[in-house]
DNA sequence: GATGAATGAGATTTCATTCAT
DNA sequence: AATGAATGAAATCTCATTCAT
């Protein structure tokens, strides 16, 4: 932890940073590895120092802020919370990701569902699908949901509902002003355990 | 009418179905014009005299074939049954265009869907959200659907719902054997109507 | 002379028509083959039934247009006028040609000078030079003219000022009006002659 | 200053000097971007780290070293002689070029002198004639010129007339040896000057 | 003669990546 | 660590020309 140590760490992170906006801004395949650089206020050739390729730029951008993510999933998992509160609990995360960073949720929604390689490689996205699957399969176990539906299947369609709220915000197509976002989330909420409640 | 419009419809079309094809397999970036042109069985050349770019064949194989889908939701639309019959005729038409046609529906939710330049010059999506709107709007009025959510934002939660089964399909994350889409539909319908009705 | 070759002799003209106005408009290297088609109402293909390539298109336009002007020079040549008289004749065929034909004039202007291919293949460049030569060379002989320059090279300056002047008018660097046209004529005849008297 | 930003500057004019040659050589439209890299020994991407086109590679050329040009005549223009002798000074200039750097002039009168596109870019090329008018309007001022010839006029005149040398220098059609140059020299001033004298 | 669909060589330009400094 | 000059593979697109009809 000198300066120097720090320093590193400070440019490591500008880049990355730089880079969601980037990708937010121009798309993946848009984005020149100058722009990210010019965001970042580095010469290009340092991004190489850091990361192997333009593409594992994102897939770090991907990876270390979709792991906070999963984390807090999981702590909702492991609450001793019913069900449905946990599930409402994980929708909450997902929409208030929105407000959060813009940047990073169209990044994540544009880019990552399009990239069958990064959806391939990183587990953490079958991990949130399963933390969800298990969160239905408990509830059906103790008889808050239906048993007729199949959890797996459920997880992807309750996971879609979300991914497409948050999808419309990105696409401006979906207003997303203070008010319409808390009532985006209980909307949500109602919907989906609406569905599965028995 | 003449062998020789025959001709010409024949080849425009052999290049849109092969660019599904190789769009489908490689992407919309990793998919060479020489590549699509190949495919077709014809000079690569050939491709801009009927395209203006990459960018208008894909655009175009999304809205003539989406144009198609709309189509038959419009039908659906039109059709005097109770609005929950309503969505569940949209769902299944949804759903079963996977086995119907795999390459499309990937190119589809791959680079259409979050595709925001795409998504904004077409205004064949909106409309395609505007009549589930409408739909639940319909079952709103009439009692069917509970009247304490926004009709807008529950298209985009159930079409989300729907289109991400598809997703599923797409990346090879869900199973979709003959069972498995049948189960799906089933599901999805279960699940979206079970949380709009009252 | 049926119809038939009449209509024949049309198209042939009509696309050397229409080449000089693309030409002019962009340039040989940024005409396009179909926007001289498109200029002469034809389509693109016919181009090739009269003229074996675009540059030979270019080819004929000059040697057709030049054919003319050269039979005027020859005939003031052969005109029984003293050498001072004839250059004069010589310059105001040259400068006349403005008002006439200005896309003409440019195409000459901007292309043939370039096109070292061109200027070689076609002797008839050579050859107004050449008269022009021969009537320095004539008022020489006669004591019109000083004998102590070289008339090849006169020939080429007093060639070189006529043809700025139309350079001048091309790039709309001069003034075009017809008082000024008609002043060029008499300054451009002036000093030429008056560098070249005893 | 430093090694690198010496090398920095070297290569840039590699990159200059070649496409002089390879333009010189083959025509601006005949001339490959690749062909003037390899011509200058760089990688051809490196010419885009340079110049942003083909074009600007063009016009650079031009730019830079009509620029040197034009500081002589202006060096002329601003010393004490008389007119006749800053005209008889312009023309030298001008003409030596040729033995100079024959690639140079090649271009200059191939390329530059009659592309109306480069010619509206470049002020310097204006410039140049305004030279030249200025200091025959000086002469008509001081009675070593007749005063009824319009200067501006007569600027294109009297330029035409050398740069019609050039070119016939450039396409071979002109003597060039050490002699003829010389005598072109001076009958070019005898004749430019014997026309406007009074 | 006339058309315009079809061809394919070829050229510019882009940009991720490397590497000397 | 940091820079940015240098590389070169690769891709889109253009357009003169051909040719079947």
């Amino acid at each position: 932890m000198t300066v120097h140590s720090i320093a590193q760490e400070t440019k490591r992170k500008l880049i990355l940073e730089a880079a969601v906006r980037v990708f937010a801004r121009s798309g993946y395949h848009g984005a020149r590895v100058g722009d990210i650089a010019t965001e970042a206020g580095v010469a290009h050739g340092l991004l190489y120092h850091y990361f192997s390729s333009k593409e594992q730029v994102l897939e770090t951008v991907f990876r270390e802020n979709f792991g906070e993510l999963l984390e807090r999933f999981r702590a909702v998992e492991r609450s001793d919370e019913p069900a449905p509160e946990k599930l409402e609990g994980i929708a909450k995360i997902l929409l208030r990701t929105w407000r959060n960073d813009p940047d990073l949720v169209t990044v994540m929604v544009r880019e990552v569902a399009r990239s069958p390689q990064l959806q391939a490689q990183v587990g953490e996205v079958r991990e949130a699908f399963a933390i969800v699957q298990r969160v239905i399969e408990q509830g059906q176990a103790d008889g808050a949901f239906r048993r007729d539906v199949d959890a797996q299947l459920a997880s992807w369609i309750v996971y879609g509902g979300l991914e497409e709220v948050l999808t419309g915000w990105v696409l401006g197509q979906l207003p997303d002003g203070d008010d319409e976002v808390a009532r985006a989330e209980l909307t949500a909420i109602e919907l989906t355990l609406g569905g599965l409640r028995t």
